[in-house]
DNA sequence: GTGAAAGCGCTAACAT
DNA sequence: ATGTTAGCGCTTTCAC
């Protein structure tokens, strides 16, 4: 059917294993030889078989990559810092949402397991991450990690004092933490980090939970200023929620920035196109999956690197749904 | 290393090919046997090695999805409808972004076949689809589609056609169309229809030209109300856009929908969480993934159909962002 | 009904 | 410097 490496050995008259060792670098190749080879793989368009190779070798050339839910626009960013990273290797990406099931989890990685893929990155709940640790191949944490993986994420306390510090600076002296699932570890512990830092600003803080999706943000939204008629600063746990609660303000009949500021949280593209723009803390969601895949990269050519934890800056990025009183 | 089928051969007192056997519900087993074999498949939680499988047999259970761009919102939400309905049947996706790059599609191509992937569910522009002509695996383009392949994709020109006309009925007298290059077939597709419906509806028609990207989009658009000021309608050729344009209209001080009515096209969940929200044309994108899923499972499968070219329907989702001029 | 043997395409010893 | 051989884990004839 395809062209095999016998093909190719016939076409340059040697044999298999001469044709795998140009192919491979590896061991010796009389020039001429090394030429005809190439020759011949050019002239036949010969393309190894990979899976031929990840039989024989035990590991093949494809990452898989666990995500609770590329609907969800922060994901497809990260996904893109590691494909990027990774293609640059040769490596290709195996892909599975989770939808944040156990149980989908773990189907998936049984059959990135069967696929011989080198390395697992993964973001998943605190409580999920049990099977990761018995597996023996390198596994990198993304975004959501825990301690005794290696990881890569954003400095959640550091953008969860940021945005406290920012709204309380800009004047605002009721404060509304939306809160996202308390079991999602890097919403929560931006919420923990901005509640202390509200705290011991003095300020007057209200907690309102919210679902991260944009049906649930949407839905959970619709009550916050019945709620919290006067609140005048809020923090956001995500940016969609965030989007969702421009809405309701402006629906509500407040002026952003005049009457309520907004921050979000990670810096997603429509932050910048929705009207007013949404000041948020950025998380660098690309250079995230670039780092991961980076990193498994490394773990993977058996370069044994610590259980490193990888923690990304955060910054303020100021657009117009925040000003400061008096401006 | 891994358990293979020789551990459960011995563990169960048969032999290998026996094991396959019950494996593979191919050919005979005694009932006894049957259950020994799966008590210690059971008994060691054997899971079978896909890539000696697929070396084997020729195919594996991957299929190999070529997005342009998983940022762009939409293409997540085919990609899902991609991954649930193949999860379903066991297959497990291969993901590539080719950024519109046909370097990248064919590379991404090239390493699809070398996996042995038993179908390409693939989004490119006419231009690039010859590679995928003449391939021997399955084939279906999704959204961005030719003749000669089977094909999913939403109905445009009732996309076009729709979007005009609801414009007019709500009374709008100068339109604005903007048109995202010409190259993106169905987007290219959708402004002819628009065009062409307005025409006969013999109001005021303005073109204006933007990309597709969020980035593109927000650069675009912002002279798009210098250059038409008196423009009351719009037509935006994708829900980012449209997004992009409803800014520029706040920012230039004009009330939506009182002073300008906007379309867009995708009903992206963005669409719902903006303030006002934004009517659109919508694609059915999950359904889109989910389908074209369904056909190459089909063709994997052998089941030989014709050159099928399935067309979805769209609808008009109405929200904020228009509103009949007098109600 | 079950086992032995061959082979998918490749690579890594081991010979030469 | 190159070829021969064996084997990665699986499935499928083909004997029995």
């Amino acid at each position: 059917m395809a062209i095999t490496i016998r093909d190719v050995a016939k076409e340059a008259g040697v044999s298999a294993a001469t044709v795998s060792r140009v192919l491979n670098n590896s061991g010796y190749a009389h020039e001429d030889t090394r030429k005809a080879v190439l020759d011949a793989i050019h002239k036949l368009n010969y393309k190894p078989n990979e899976v031929a190779r990840s039989l024989f070798k035990q590991k093949s050339k494809l990452i898989g990559l666990i995500l609770p839910d590329i609907t969800n626009p922060f994901f497809p960013a990260l996904a893109r810092g590691v494909e990027d990273q990774l293609r640059e290797e040769g490596y290709r990406l195996i892909i599975g949402n989770s939808d944040e099931h156990l149980e989908q989890e773990i189907d998936y990685l049984d059959t990135f397991i069967q696929h011989n893929v080198v390395g697992i990155i993964a973001s998943v709940n605190e409580a999920h991450s049990d099977m990761l640790k018995n597996l023996n191949i390198p596994v990198v944490l993304l975004d959501r990690t825990i301690e005794s993986l290696p990881a890569v994420y954003a400095d959640q306390f550091e953008g969860g004092k940021l945005a406290a510090r920012k709204i309380v600076e800009l004047g605002c002296k009721e404060i509304t933490i939306i809160r996202g699932p308390v079991e999602v570890k890097p919403v929560y512990e931006r919420f923990v980090s901005s509640f202390q830092t509200l705290r011991q600003a003095g300020v007057k803080i209200n907690v309102f939970d919210s679902k991260l999706s944009f049906q649930g943000a949407s839905n959970s939204v619709k009550t916050l200023f019945d709620k919290y008629p006067n609140t005048n600063g809020i923090l956001a746990c995500n940016d969609i929620v965030a989007v969702a609660v421009m809405n309701e303000a402006q629906r509500t009949g407040r002026r952003i920035p005049e009457d309520v500021q907004i921050i979000g949280f990670d810096d997603i593209s429509i932050c910048e196109i929705v009207y007013p723009g949404l000041s948020t803390i950025r998380q660098p969601a690309y250079e995230m999956g670039a780092k991961a895949a980076e990193i498994i990269i490394k773990k993977v050519k058996q370069e044994v690197l610590p259980n490193i934890h990888c923690k990304l800056p955060v910054q303020f990025v100021e657009r117009e749904s925040t000003r400061k009183v008096g401006d």
